[in-house]
DNA sequence: CTGAAAGCGCTAACAC
DNA sequence: GTGTTAGCGCTTTCAG
């Protein structure tokens, strides 16, 4: 039923190679010779079968980007970026979601099948740094984001520790020395908490304030609501703070909704900031202060990094810091 | 470099054959042999080669997701939506992004390449009914979302008038008079928007109200961002409104902010439903009201169809309807 | 129950 | 410049 090469060469008088000249834009080909196989391959509706090319080749043209949730606004964001920029160079991306799950992470760095994807881009929560440095080796991979990168993995990620350090000493320019952090992990402390968690306490220490862990507003997981009960249940628990570094913008995203239920005015009352630079970020009331990652930088550094490892380089794990800046937002400002 | 079945059947001392029998599960495969061939195989580290698999049996097991933007909200969720229940199918995902681009579209209908996937869910907004109909027929696809829906082909939506209209009415019975609708295009009316703006219509017409142009408040894309603006020109114009009903949740984040920035007290003042529901709509400040298209069954139905097209159905063109539910919140209330 | 062999559609040497 | 042909790795009849 499918069209075939032969079948387009049959019908243009042609040998098969030639249409695959053709096909292929290759220069030398007659250019009468090219127009009789094109409009053999128009008239026949002739579509190149991409599983027979790439068994020969052995290359798929594809990458896997490997996140945790689609829907999850950050990861839909660095998706959209990597995507299109991995069109500019001929390649297609190949969407999967880990949904925050040990063993589909794993499955990521196992690769079950060969021949789906020419390398992947990855940003794991799951993994273990055992885990990681287990895989088997050889497979074009980068990492993206704050987990775990053992020495021979690319990773691509920008500087938490600096940037909550900055977001923290905003708060502390304008004045504010009742910082909580929402989104302090009620078990094991994930990497990215973590780090965020670092450059807090230090830019407190550095300014000579003394740590308060009742200020450590904990959750289970990232969802907005779960920042919203946070907050409510520090304020029942008669915690006093008049700022919110948020490890998240869908965290504070729930605490500007708790503090607008609680009738605390932001940022008269309490400053808040986020983390991420969501698109609806800026549009939000009030709009929301935030540590933007540099998402096109992340991605584009991911993809070279991802393309050297594709053509052949095998020398040791690169570890690349992409920008990022604080957005200062009404949120946090007076 | 790769191992190949064959390289696992010379260590397991067997054929080709029962390499692919262990490999696939088969039953009647001596016990004794099984275990030989399964260590072969974790020895040697086999793993399948898809493109090879895929020549041959003429399946990918994947579906092509195509949407506008994998950033923009709601289509991250229905991709969400689609790709988990997928994968209880045993089917993957593969997720393009058309960028409201026509020739994008056409590419999808188009299948340029063959062997690239099984079927395609589809959320058009650029092609015309034309070019719908002009598709080269035969290929599985199911169509999502208010576009155009010639006869031949799938297609899975809600009721986007009769939905319109319970918005609106809701905001009449609330006592609401000079109801704006937010999202008119500014130069050719989108299949969505015409649709929204009829369910709007009929509610006004319906309760006698007479309509006032001037209450179309137009916008060129469906970012916040605009949805702001455009709530600024018209009061800027003097236009009174005592209500927005916007075309979806992106531009009522935009009113909100808008409503916020000028003084005008939500939903006192102003009341305001949005579109879409999005998992960010009950957080905002004040939680919006909206419609709540039933994405996970938008997401079953149409690979339900996607599936029968797959294994052969040629009939006609079905046309299904999911639900929808009218999410109040404080939003568009008292 | 297991083995041998044909062929899926394409690419790329290698001739001509 | 154009044609011939040998595989890419796997599935799948069909024998045994």
């Amino acid at each position: 039923m499918p069209v075939r090469l032969r079948d387009v060469a049959e019908r243009a008088g042609v040998s098969i190679k030639t249409v695959s000249n053709v096909v292929h834009d290759h220069p030398y080909v007659r250019p009468e010779l090219r127009a009789r196989v094109q409009s053999a391959i128009d008239e026949l509706g002739y579509r190149p079968n991409v599983s027979a090319r790439r068994l020969v080749t052995g290359q798929t043209g594809t990458i896997a980007i490997a996140v945790p949730g689609i829907d999850v606004p950050y990861f839909s964001e660095i998706c959209r970026a990597l995507d299109q920029q991995l069109h500019t160079h001929d390649l297609r991306s190949a969407i999967d979601q880990t949904l925050n799950d040990r063993d589909a992470e794993q499955a990521v760095l196992d690769q079950r099948e060969h021949g789906l994807v020419d390398g992947v881009i990855f940003h794991p929560v799951a993994l273990t740094p055992e885990d990681l440095a287990d895989r088997t080796a050889g497979f074009p991979l980068v990492l993206i984001g704050e987990g775990p990168s053992p020495a021979g993995i690319d990773h691509v990620m920008i500087d938490n520790i600096a940037a909550a350090e900055e977001a923290t000493n905003s708060l502390l320019a304008g004045g504010r020395r009742r910082i909580a952090f929402l989104g302090h992990n009620r078990r094991v402390l994930s990497h990215t908490t973590g780090q965020r968690l670092t450059g807090y306490k230090q830019a407190l220490k550095a300014a000579g304030l003394h740590l308060d862990r009742r200020l450590y507003l904990r959750v289970d997981d990232y969802r907005p609501e779960s920042g919203r009960l946070a907050v409510h249940q520090a304020v029942e628990r008669g915690i006093d703070f008049d700022a919110i570094f948020c490890r998240d913008d869908l965290l504070a995203l729930g605490a500007l909704h708790a503090l607008s239920q609680l009738g605390r005015r932001v940022p008269e009352d309490v400053a808040v900031i986020g983390w991420d630079d969501l698109t609806i970020a800026e549009h939000l009331t009030p709009p929301l202060s935030s540590i933007a990652p540099d998402k096109e930088e992340i991605a584009r550094r991911s993809i070279r990094l991802l393309l050297e490892r594709i053509n052949g380089y095998h020398g040791p794990g690169r570890h690349e810091i992409a920008p990022y800046r604080l957005m200062v937002r009404e949120s946090s400002t007076g």
